[in-house]
DNA sequence: TTGTATGCAAATTATTTGCACTCTC
DNA sequence: GAGAGTGCAAATAATTTGCATACAA
């Protein structure tokens, strides 16, 4: 039902101190129903009747990001890209170069790496999170990739 | 022997079919003194008397990507950062997210991650490249982190 | 009511392209 | 000399900020 979607929404909002208005609700619905990071401009297009200015989606992600509702992520397409933060699993995506594609994976066994990472790098204490993205080709892709550069 | 980096330089160009310029020998000779990634700001304002324009070091940086002797790196700052490619190690950066500080490490397990990430994302034939980073806090601000928000 | 949040305008900043001139090969 | 490369101007674009108005609590 989309109106449980709305109350936990709500409740998201809530709990992180933030009041829950129309933009804030929809933005985060879009977020909830996308099934990879979305941009600003996607965002703001995919709101249909329903118009959010660009400026109020990107202080609204700013706020959430901030907040640790949302991940930032980036796929080189010189923007950023929003999703929901997964706490369950720490999920990382694989980018089509060619079509732009995405697709999540999990097990890039963060603890073992951060600690790797700290007996490295002595001038660090901790480390707070991290950021991987591997780029390829996606079937499609990789098959028509004949023509030349 | 300064004039040894130069010579290495020029090979460098010639190989992958550039002509050995002043600006760009004078930006490869810059990455190869730099520590850590640097962004076409630092590139420019480092060059002293040898004044470089900023667009044509964009341009530089970006022949130099595609021909595979440079990489580009994310530190969320807003801007692109860029090193001489390291063909040894496949190292990595962990910056400080309060100072921007930077250190390398290697051992991410590429091949593992990238095998892992295939057999999970089944719509995607071949990985090409990763990008990696931890971000954290170094030893320093770590301690002097007392300050609120 | 009250202070948060939004919309609109406009400033910033990084990136990118067009074009005439310069310099390498 | 020919064509690659550079500098300058200017176009794109994304991000960010100021401020007056609107709305949630």
């Amino acid at each position: 039902m989309d109106n449980e979607r709305r109350e936990e929404a709500v409740t998201i909002l809530r709990k992180a101190g933030f009041r829950a208005t129309e933009p804030r609700l929809l933005v985060l619905s879009f977020l909830q129903n996308a099934k990879y990071p979305v941009s600003i401009q996607e965002i703001v297009a995919g709101m249909g009747n329903k118009s959010i200015h660009q400026v109020t989606v990107y202080r609204i992600l700013h706020a959430l990001k901030h907040a640790g509702i949302v991940t930032q992520v980036d796929f080189r397409h010189g923007r950023s890209y929003y999703e929901l933060r997964d706490e369950q699993h720490d999920h990382h995506h694989i980018v089509c170069v060619k079509c732009g594609r995405v697709e999540d994976f999990v097990g890039c066994d963060y603890e073992r790496l951060a600690a790797k990472a700290l007996k490295q790098a002595r001038g660090f204490a901790t480390i707070v999170s991290h950021s991987l993205e591997l780029f390829g080709m996606c079937n499609t892709c990789s098959k028509r990739k004949v023509r030349a550069a």
